[in-house]
DNA sequence: TTAAAGTGAACGAACATTCGCTTTTCATCA
DNA sequence: TGATGAAAAGCGAATGTTCGTTCACTTTAA
């Protein structure tokens, strides 16, 4: 096949990360070999060598469409409810999301993305900047949150923001680790701590309401 | 020295885990070769293997040695102050610890070893056992508070444990990938998150003592 | 003197990468 | 429209290196 199309190339390439991305959430990046790539995208090493210059090249690529795909799903959830949705809602699309078993191998890859970073500058450069969109966002709606006061004014915004992002990290890893937790569960009580952050009167109502379901086990 | 001591020998030992445990903060567990483990140590190739039968049984030696000494921390924490000291102290306590800059060799590696419990069974052993605890600690200093009315009634007590513990993670990974990062700050952040637990009247002082310090950035 | 502790050169397997060759597609022209 | 050539795409055996591990030998403490 030469001489195709610009589409060609770009969904021959796509493949190979995809069989890449299995190999990698399967074995972790250190063990999964070429020879496991080739066989699982049906390829040769060589035509895989045409589309990448090394196997460093294929976890960087890697980096960077995770992280590409994680801004668009930030940035949906951001404007899914018009301009300032709550922390909450927030919280609650994004982590929910998260957990669906279809993920399952992103968390995995992402998980050694994360301990990648340590030691490539490519991928910590992923990473690092996969944060920083959320931390400022995040803090952004806590700061709307605040003037229109929903939300305390005692609480620092920034690092609020670095713990939330925390807690998506956290919920990562023990999804990761353990399949079957429960996550709407996890969800919800992490959402019940943001509630925590409106001012001292304000949350008698939603406090109330939960009353019932509360104190599971 | 042929026929030494038990001690010698326990020495021995420790000083090869060190060695390779700086070797593996610095490159990463599959970076890091047995030579390098070899200088690092000022020791043979030979002279590991009589100590470790792998590289494999190093690493996983290392998550056991971690992993003691976090119980060892926990149950320090624990117990500092009498039988069971709120949430937040044990949350300042903990995290502050793990903030102290000579504990970044400690991070990178646990860092590694998160990820290298998708793949290794003795890993992930070690790595939930090392969950486990925390979760169920945290989860009766929940409970406690619950009974003596420090703590709303709605708030679930096993999933919230899972959130702090996802928070700790979450600092773990945040410092290991940006060794500057305001601890402290963030600790405050994570403390008024739990404060928020509180049964809806009681908030109000501690909120208020705040409230000059807050709203930095 | 003995047996354990330690040495380090050598081994062999695993693996990323290469390269000479084959196959396929497309542009051009009969 | 179909034949043709050129060059890209793909192949896969071979290559060279890296690295964990071993083992015959030396050193050392008891």
């Amino acid at each position: 096949m030469p001489r195709v199309s610009a589409a060609y190339l770009a969904e021959r390439r796509a493949h190979i990360l995809e069989a890449a991305a299995r190999c990698f959430a399967r074995e972790g990046f250190h063990r999964a070999t070429l020879q496991h790539i080739v066989r699982e995208a049906g390829l040769s090493p060589g035509a895989i060598y045409r589309y990448f210059s090394s196997k460093e090249d294929i976890v960087a690529a890697i980096a960077s469409e995770r992280h590409a795909a994680e801004r668009v799903l930030l940035r949906g959830t951001a404007t899914e409810r018009g301009a300032l949705p709550g922390v909450a809602e927030l919280a609650r699309a994004f982590l929910g999301r998260l957990g669906r078993p279809a993920e399952r191998e992103w968390r995995r890859v992402t998980v050694q993305l994360w301990s990648e970073a340590l030691r490539s500058p490519r991928v910590m450069e992923v990473v690092r900047s996969g944060l920083d969109e959320p931390l400022r966002l995040v803090a952004a709606r806590l700061r709307a949150g605040q003037r229109d006061g929903t939300i305390a004014r005692d609480v620092d915004a920034t690092a609020t923001a670095r713990v939330a992002a925390a807690v998506f990290e956290g919920l990562v890893l023990q999804q990761a680790w353990e399949p079957g937790l429960d996550v709407e569960r996890f969800v919800r009580a992490a959402v019940r701590l943001l509630e925590g952050l409106a001012p001292a009167g304000r949350r008698r109502a939603s406090a109330r309401k939960r009353q019932a379901r509360g104190a599971q086990e």
